[in-house]
DNA sequence: ATTTAATTTACAATTATTGTAATATGATAA
DNA sequence: TTATCATATTACAATAATTGTAAATTAAAT
């Protein structure tokens, strides 16, 4: 597949790449509408799976509600605010391997480990 | 909240137990049916939340397409199958301690692995 | 310049889940 | 027992995120 960097994707990239709070298609969709008042909520949806096709971005699925996108490809660990949705990065390596017999007979590809707690915001607000 | 044990209820409680195979809401509603003709998804819905608030059975984050119940309230962890979304346990404690400094602010309340994979069945079929 | 493939857009459709309100059930009190 | 009252079930509608379709647009390749 070759894939065209449209102004359109070129925008998304970027605003991705400085975004650290793992915005939904939805957010990406209200930031970009201000570069782009045109833009359909479908090239949206098809920019953030043609960056991640490309490796350069990854969906998490860690919100129950809605997808959720984050600029570094690299494997990571996160924590979600089960108070706000808040989604934060954990850079550090865990030893999570399964034994072959532990593994049911699946071939594992990789694992992620996701930590549930409540964001400082929501700590104050008691 | 004091909640009734209805026939409802006791029948998926039931047919929960039993299934090890991390149901949704709709196959939950399938085998329901049988006993029941006239159930509605609603309660099944319903049942399932009620089962979860009183910590009889967990609802899991790890489906990108649908809630998937366990009936296992204790922690523990998951591989899924990136090919079929089959579930299976993983009975194991891993260290994912995180330090004060790398929770960033967060009041941790727990953690879980996912392993990604590919289960033997999907394996054969290549 | 013409052809061709990829992309964007508007719009409709789908799917899982939730909301509403009438009816039914069953526990408790009179 | 009968009346009362909270809880549960049901049918049905609504919501919300995402995906599908097809016409119009863009831009690469010939
Ligand atoms: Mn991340
Ligand atoms: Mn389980
Ligand atoms: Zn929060
Ligand atoms: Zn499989």
């Amino acid at each position: 597949m070759q894939f065209r960097l449209t102004p359109q994707r070129m925008l998304i990239l970027k605003l991705l790449k400085k975004d650290t709070t793992h915005p939904s298609a939805e957010d990406v969709y209200k930031v970009a509408k201000k570069n782009f008042p045109n833009i359909s909520f479908k090239t949206v949806y098809n920019t953030l799976q043609v960056l991640q096709d490309n490796r350069l971005i990854q969906e998490l699925i860690i919100d129950r509600r809605k997808k959720r996108y984050c600029p570094d490809p690299k494997p990571h660990h996160h924590i979600i605010c089960t108070e706000c949705n808040k989604v934060v990065d954990v850079h550090l390596k865990f030893n999570t391997r399964l034994n072959e017999k532990r593994a049911e007979g699946f071939k594992i590809t990789g694992s992620k480990v996701t930590f549930y707690g409540v964001c400082p915001e929501c700590n104050m607000t008691v």
